[in-house]
DNA sequence: ACGTCCTCGTGTAACGGTACATCGACACCA
DNA sequence: TGGTGTCGATGTACCGTTACACGAGGACGT
């Protein structure tokens, strides 16, 4: 593994004359400038990003910590956050945390050792852990990001979609189906995201003079869920006509309960996501969602980022709240409509 | 930000006490350790692994380079990966091509002057850019693991599904069904996974003495190209009674062609996708696929890592090949069938 | 002819951590 | 009492890169 030392002697220069060739500075000469490249070329020289990050003090890295790789989401989230940096010249490298506030906190502390430029991190867990954890890389002089879930008491700059406003607009979109028995069925209590998405959906169609009249808090927010709450949604009587779900895999889950039972969607039931992940799109019934523009949020991310990084000094952490959108397609489309162009 | 030079200082101990603390090495005494332990709480000291990695001349970092991270395929993968790496107290960092050829050439580079400790690629193009930056990873010491595309003259170990038995099981699951008229929708002409998958599939028919009445290959591979497929293969005369898809993406799309066309999967039409991501489970009608155990690959993936970081010298490239299995769901039951316990 | 400026190239030191050799002090045994 | 061994702590040097200051040599103006 050759250092710029070995170039050097090849080339017959100093090891400076081969750093500046390498960082294109200009007080190098033509002739002089060949020999290095020549050299560069027969040895294979890969430059060490260690000693360079050591020298400098940062890297050319920009972490993004994601709750589950398998969750499309997140995909789209690290997408919309490279675009962000696309000119930067910066590698952006992805950890995953499964969920596990512990590999959360370990995967933050080995970013922080990395000296990695910036941090975009979405969590499972919220807690004082993690807190101090966010606290600490500000400390280190490590921008973050907090992303997807909207939390307050955090020394960081953040971007999130409008859960409550994303509520409103479920009840709105559904409202305007025109059809009476109206339901949710929601992800784990626990979760403050989920929550707020029901609890101002339910507010809105009280302010419209309607209600809820089936709702399910699901022990997870998984795809089975979404199965299990679609069986006994269906076996409901009278059974709603409508569902609101707090997120697409249980949106999806249910589509597949009322696939398996024979009920027809949107005819007998019209179904309603949240997140819009690829897959909505994708489905059999193609499904209508609640969207965040989550590529957008990576790029409003990775903006506020940049803007950290490059402000060092007073800097006023800024808080960005995306406004939701509804996806309308297949799954909610009134009786007798055709096919709008929305995929 | 502390260093250790600091820490000491304030521990009133040499840096080199400081270090052997932090690596918990025997000899120091508990009352200078105890000293020093605060010391390092006091001043938030997070170590530089730069620095460290300057010194020891390896992270402890391993990085994964995925495709597309929108897919879940390469989720599963890196789970996998990390599965397989959970005792090394190692770091596993994701970066994504976006099916770019200069960006996956641009990563790996940049892997290789992070002085990663192994990298794990699974990659779009295999041309000659690839081979000569893989042929670099491994003459900078750095192991490689080729993943998911099984490829020849590449000096690194590989692990991928077996596409010619994944087709020939296809063709077999498929003929199980015994219904006439057999057809298959492939991925690009250009992409050898995709031919490797509809020859051995094609020649397994006829084998059995049953031919191909119908078949398409598409421009690309992902949900549009399926859903465009579908309307062709449903207004096909006399429309094909059972299709084979070369990935669930494509599955998924005529999945919701037929939906839309109001054809009844499997009743009048029988559905097989291959790579069983984990929304064929999720689909509507939960989509029979040809699967490779990804999560397996990726610690076997993982496993060849770690030889090839111990063995060093006289290391000889393993070559894994994982046997697919078909993973038989409601797509593909045979009337008159229950549903089976396998999800 | 001499000062000034510019161009091109080089030597030195430092970033932070740790391998290695070393060294003082004390215990223990013959 | 002197020799040997162990334990605990330290000093030094080095990993590869680059910021900075410096210096040699040529061009140019007066």
């Amino acid at each position: 593994m050759a250092s710029v030392r070995e170039v050097a002697a090849l080339a017959q220069v100093s090891p400076m004359t081969v750093s500046n060739v390498l960082n294109g500075r200009p007080s190098v000469g033509p002739e002089i400038r060949r020999r290095v490249e020549q050299a560069l070329r027969e040895t294979g020289y890969v430059r060490n990003e260690a000693a360079r990050a050591l020298r400098a003090g940062r890297t050319m890295v920009v972490g993004v910590l994601a709750v589950e790789a398998v969750n499309p989401f997140y995909g789209e989230l690290v997408g919309g956050v490279e675009d962000g940096l696309a000119d930067e010249d910066v590698l952006v490298v992805t950890a995953t945390s499964h969920a596990d506030a512990d590999r959360e906190l370990m995967a933050l502390r080995r970013l922080a050792e990395l000296r990695v430029r910036g941090v975009i991190v979405t969590a499972s867990a919220y807690g004082d852990g993690l807190r101090s954890a966010v606290a600490g890389l500000a400390a280190a002089g490590i921008p973050v990001v907090l992303v997807a879930h909207p939390q307050d008491g955090f020394a960081a700059c953040t971007v999130s979609g409008d859960d409550a406003a994303g509520g409103r607009l479920a009840a709105e979109h559904l409202l305007g189906l025109g059809v009476p028995g109206l339901a949710y069925v929601a992800g784990p209590a626990a979760s403050e995201v989920h929550r707020r998405r029901t609890s101002s959906f339910r507010e809105a169609l009280g302010a419209a003079g309607h209600e809820v009249v089936w709702s399910l808090d699901c022990p997870g927010d998984g795809l089975a869920d979404g199965v299990a709450a679609g069986r006994r949604l269906l076996a409901a009587d009278p059974r709603p006509r409508a569902v609101f779900c707090t997120n697409d895999l249980l949106a999806l889950g249910l589509l597949q309960a009322a696939t398996e039972a024979g009920v027809a969607v949107p005819g007998e039931l019209a179904v309603l996501g949240y997140d819009d992940i690829p897959f909505a799109a994708g489905a059999a019934v193609p499904l209508s969602s609640v969207g965040q523009d989550t590529r957008g949020m990576g790029r409003a991310a990775a903006r506020l980022l940049r803007a950290e990084t490059e402000a060092r000094a007073d800097h006023d952490h800024e808080h960005l709240v995306l406004p939701p959108v509804v996806h309308a397609r297949a799954s909610t489309r009134p009786f007798g409509t055709s096919p709008p162009g929305d995929t």
